[in-house]
DNA sequence: CATGAATGAGAATTCATTCAT
DNA sequence: CATGAATGAATTCTCATTCAT
């Protein structure tokens, strides 16, 4: 870190590693304002803290975030783009509509609750109403291309007769209603009621699904 | 209330004219505080701002509320009595359960979406998980209660036959996510595209009910 | 207390009454500043506590005292009084100056070190800079009329021979310097090391008067 | 110690005049603590002046120290190592215990009197009741140790004969009574009474003197 | 670039004092 | 007279942000 690798590589390569080593530091001033945020929310995370979790001065998150605000858009931002495209994947694959939606709950439950995600997730939740740019950078980045991505599913199924009626076209939050209920439970009442999340989502597809299916028979 | 009846009263009318000025200057203080939380979050929330909004001076909060943590107890503590008290009132009636439900949703979009007692909800949610106090108590006022009166009703109607399986009594949370996520949409994205709630929860029983139907048929 | 008494006594008896309840609850609010000035000092000293100690409302304190400034001084007015009559009534008696000593040491141990007299003093040691007009009373009061005593007396003991030269009456704090330091040593370090106060005063005179009487002899 | 000598100075060199830097500030705010405190008492003081008067930013203090308690603890653990060394340093001379004492006595008068360390005394004196911890640190600090070592200097003397008995050994109170009776009474009386300390403490060693020469003799 | 000491606006809380009842 | 609710000035402490090194 304090190496100043002096002469060899070439310009390109010089700029190349600079520019790799910055991204990094980045990386670990945001991973670090994730915890920090996570924990204490946004007003009650000190910067402070920020610095010392990711190891490096307080001085220096300015070098990288305008301001404390910058950095808690920079941290939802950064951690949503490969999360959608999942979600817009599915789409491609020519599988049955219920088989579409087990695959996006385990997707779920493996790349954002078991993961940090599901706090950038609460944070935006919990946060966003008080920072408008980070809501409106959400909705267009997640429940807009989300959303989207469920219509044009739903409709296929129930065009393939897989589903009897298009409300979740129309209301695609009821699909996704019990994941962010998952979330904000596990942060606030996990302590007293355990809750467990892939049978919550299975039980609500099966509802969700029966009522289709026979519709459909 | 204005009125002075200077000589007449007793003492005990005069103690109860305190009482009942203290108890209104309490509720006004609270309803200020529940604005500037709602608005601000419980820390962006000045009590500067809370006093000047009840029209009080600032030291004035302090006689009534230890700290601003009490205040925001004390928020939630006084709006969740009466509310959780309808939705066990629900289940004295012998009405069927699809009845039952269309009416908790209505007397919801009423008496929760339609008044303050959403940006309770709200604050609950988003500022519960750094008030362990608030959440429990949250937590023991009202899913608590709520669920277990819904995992009667859901009992009652299988027995009855009116729905199929017991699902929802294990998973109460799939009854109200939907509700949870309007409050939460409300705040955040209702900006950009704005949400029916009514029809919300509508369409989520009839998703609900509509299976259960079918498979009691 | 509520009792109103009203028709019986005449008037004149009926303002003496009221002279002395008003006499009485200005003791009883004296009595109860002295324990919170001696506990928490003059600035940690609540007025809210001294009227909840002597049982009436902080509003009260105001019809007795002006401030907080006068309740201090008063406070130490109100004990002066008798305090030094004793140490003046002390040079009447024709006695030898050692027993007057003696006399003086063991009233003092009585009426100030075994009495709340002794935290009036400390009081005083320790706020007295800050309050001029209370340094100034008490100087006039308990210094200046208490010196003019001990020089008298020790002039008659150098006239009468039972002392030798007269730096005692140059400098009557000699005197009264272990007193002083025997309340300010009760109040800081007696948990680590108690000081016998009889014996330390008794040590003292016994070490003036050795001198002196040797010197004579 | 201006001077900005950039270049040259190796890592070494930086952290150390960094670490100078900090001592220095440290100092400075210490001594604007000590006019402050010693002006106006811990509670008057306020640390807004402390660090007007020190030439820092209010909040410059509390990169140096906890809190105001702490700040003022260091106060006094600041001014006291040096002091109690003299006292100790006097027992390594094999002088007249008489010598031993006149010497302390000018070295009182012109380490202690003459500077600002009278004023931390008074501060223990008349804030140490409130201050348990400041309390502590000082009698182990000073009286503990002083005392010890004027045990030992009464004991050498009475074994060399030039004491008579060992009041003093029992009682050190009585040695320094009068220097701190001087000390306070310069801080409450001296506007209506000057007091020449340096005479006040010898006539005080005059007189123990006497009596201890004679009864020798 | 990186550092971390310094800044100072800002917020919570306290409490002497007032005043309507 | 007595009360005690209300006031708001004053004070401590925090922390985002800046900047000299």
């Amino acid at each position: 870190m304090k190496t100043k690798a002096k002469r060899p590589a070439g310009k390109g390569s010089q700029q190349q590693k600079r520019a790799e080593q910055r991204a990094a530091r980045r990386e670990v001033i945001l991973a670090a304002a994730l915890d920090e945020f996570a924990e204490r929310g946004f007003a009650g995370a000190r910067l402070d803290d920020v610095a010392r979790r990711a190891g490096v001065a307080k001085g220096t998150i300015y070098l990288y975030f305008r301001d404390k605000e910058e950095l808690f858009q920079e941290l939802v931002r950064s951690a949503l783009g490969p999360f959608v495209a999942a979600i817009e994947g599915a789409l491609s694959h020519d599988l049955p509509l219920r088989v579409v939606c087990d695959r996006l709950a385990s997707s779920f439950a493996r790349e954002v609750l078991g993961t940090r995600r599901k706090d950038i997730i609460r944070l935006v939740l919990t946060e966003g109403r008080r920072f408008p740019k980070v809501a409106k950078f959400y909705y267009h980045e997640v429940p807009e291309r989300a959303f989207a991505a469920v219509r044009a599913l739903v409709k296929r199924g129930v065009a393939r007769g897989e589903i009897a009626d298009d409300k979740l076209a129309k209301f695609p939050q009821l699909i996704i209603a019990p994941a962010l209920v998952a979330i904000l439970w596990d942060g606030l009442f996990s302590r007293f009621e355990p809750l467990d999340t892939e049978a919550l989502l299975r039980a609500h597809f099966d509802l969700l699904f029966k009522a289709a299916e026979r519709r459909a028979a």
